[in-house]
DNA sequence: ATGACGATTTACT
DNA sequence: GTAAATCGTCATA
């Protein structure tokens, strides 16, 4: 964890995000998406410039340490600080492949959206975006600040033996960026190109 | 105290 | 493809 953003974001694909609830229920999925956001030099960082505020103050953290934002007034979304303390740098994970108690999830969605009905909500589109996953895992403002721990609501899995999509980590532009200049086209979103739960665009590099 | 602004999702045309 | 929803955060006063 304490890797740069940039290294850590793919390292984190084939991982497995767990969210333990008060009873010990475990929701988990395998992290197929993810961003890194460089810190004060990023310009599309909340910490461009070293901005610390009480918001951001986990990105400051040591690597592990969990930042949670609302965004849109709507919608959670869930990082993990990078580097060491003090640097600001952080990986957003964008997308999962829903793992464990599928059923528990897409409930917990639809308390938490509008959506109406179990069959708008199939498995690749569960956890297919920052927000979404947030609602599937039932991660909220209060986590932020906390550290990724095996005993505690939120922890990262290593890969499985064995795992071998390496060769399958695909990286583009970052999503939804504002006007952030040379920032907005840097390849720092990372996914499996192999993956049917990725977000939104899965805009590869020319030539594919 | 107030106003502007989103690292998005969803529904609808 | 377009548009609305919605509120914590941050800057300014």
């Amino acid at each position: 964890m304490s890797a740069p953003a940039d290294v850590l974001g793919p390292s984190l694909l084939g991982c497995t995000l767990v969210r333990r609830l008060d009873d010990g229920t475990r929701l988990a999925g395998v992290i197929v998406e993810t961003e890194a956001y460089l810190g004060a030099q990023d310009r599309a960082a909340h910490s461009f410039g070293n901005r610390r505020t009480d918001r951001t103050e986990p990105m400051f953290g040591p690597g592990g340490m969990v930042y949670v934002y609302l965004s849109y007034g709507v919608h959670r979304c869930m990082n993990v600080a990078a580097s060491t303390e003090g640097d600001p740098q952080a990986v957003l994970i964008r997308a999962l492949e829903p793992t464990e108690n599928v059923e528990l999830m897409i409930r917990s969605r639809m308390a938490r959206s509008s959506a109406r009905s179990p069959a708008s909500l199939p498995e690749h589109r569960l956890c297919s975006g920052p927000g979404r996953l947030c609602q599937a895992l039932a991660i909220e403002l209060e986590h932020s600040g906390l550290m990724l721990d095996p005993d505690g609501p939120l922890h990262i899995e290593a890969r499985p033996p064995g795992w071998s999509d390496e060769t399958s980590i695909v990286r583009s532009g970052r999503i939804g960026l504002g006007e952030v200049g040379e920032w907005k086209h840097r390849e720092l979103r990372f996914f499996l190109s192999t993956s049917r739960a990725v977000s939104g665009g899965r805009v590869v590099p020319a030539d594919g």
